[in-house]
DNA sequence: TGCCCCTGTATACGATCGTATCGTATACGA
DNA sequence: TCGTATACGATACGATCGTATACAGGGGCA
């Protein structure tokens, strides 16, 4: 029978599965693959040791689980905006993206974590979002919104790495900047200097 | 007395201790710091485990000397562009970089590694690369080179992430690219699509 | 009722971690 | 030439790592 779904989960298995996504997606995110252990990511997710083996074999198999969740996360969250042209997509996925952090600020940190290591996943991911920018590009330029004789798969790792950027520096942004790279002023200011860039730039030439 | 400064050093203190920290920097960069033991380090050093004890006190200390080091390469790779202005200096600095990666490739990696775990160290190292930018912006506003009403914060930061970009998709760069993000050809197309988007952007408004 | 998966816990195991200790070799000043 | 400080390696130690095993409750079905 489905249970309701309050924050404090008892005791059914697609629960204590899940916590321990959860768990290992916060640890990992947080210190890294390597420096999370199986009993501090039991002990988060208030099950035992074991269980990480019984559900996905072993730590390695429960990182797998999360990339394929976190995967599917990234892909629904770029679903909207890539129904959209120019930088009123990009508005739409920054949008899409801040709400996305304000939820699920671990699936955030794990991806920038996940893509420190070479993994099968974080591969995945990495080709995932050049997918989609190159997707957008072509998009815009069948339009007739790019610019002429632009480079257009740099202009797709471009916007990966304008996409990736505020996550890796998060962690320091508190420290910096003052706030998070994901509050509102924050992004309401970066969102116009971006927009601002990809149209006009903002040094003479 | 100086020993000469062949690659194949003899067994003096400093030699082996540059070792252990080439040798850290390395594998630090290659699979983090959490996954890299002090034995596989002492052994590609070619020295013994309490090495690392009896020059940096403990695997910690290692990884403070190697963030030493490695700000002031970096310290020293932004010198000769932080002498001229414009999108000159943009190139200079890029033409310096990709130098410096040819020639200590593992710094880089190590930058990119050391950014992922928030130590004082690579707190250090992103809050130097920021002030670097800042002082770009600064001067080239001075000079009348910004465009106006610039962000100029926001432009620093861009800049960072700019920078750091291609060293964070380096390690998936030979599959998604087909070469390395620091390869001559990769750099001169990344750089022009650079100069043009700080200057006119590549999307229409 | 008896059997059996399934989910789950507790605990044991071997390996490896970073660090500490100790013996020896070497270099240098008196 | 001796004395001492330092450089260095071999090895031991305790902790923790990921994994394997043994066993307990609890529905579903014959």
């Amino acid at each position: 029978m489905p249970q309701n779904a309050t924050e404090t989960a008892p005791t059914t298995q697609l629960n204590r599965r899940q916590r321990l996504i959860l768990a290992g997606r916060h640890l990992f995110a947080e210190k890294g693959y390597s420096a999370a252990g199986v009993r501090e990511i039991a002990a988060e997710a208030g099950v035992s040791i074991g269980l990480i083996r019984t559900h996905f074999g072993s730590k390695a198999g429960l990182r797998e689980e999360i990339d394929r969740q976190v995967i599917a996360q990234i892909e629904d969250l770029c679903s909207r905006a890539s129904e959209h042209l120019g930088t009123e997509a990009l508005d739409l996925l920054v949008e899409d993206a801040v709400e996305w952090v304000e939820r699920e600020r671990d699936a955030l940190l794990y991806v920038r974590a996940a893509l420190m290591e070479k993994t099968p996943g974080s591969q995945a991911l990495l080709r995932q979002l050049l997918e989609i920018m190159r997707r957008f590009v072509a998009l815009n330029r069948e339009r007739g919104l790019l610019q002429d004789d632009v480079d257009e798969e740099w202009a797709a790792t471009f916007l990966v790495i304008d996409f990736l950027g505020p996550a890796v520096l998060e962690p320091f942004s508190e420290e910096e900047f003052g706030m998070s790279m994901y509050h509102r002023e924050m992004v309401k200011r970066r969102s116009a200097f971006m927009n601002r860039v990809v149209t006009r730039g903002f040094m003479k030439s």
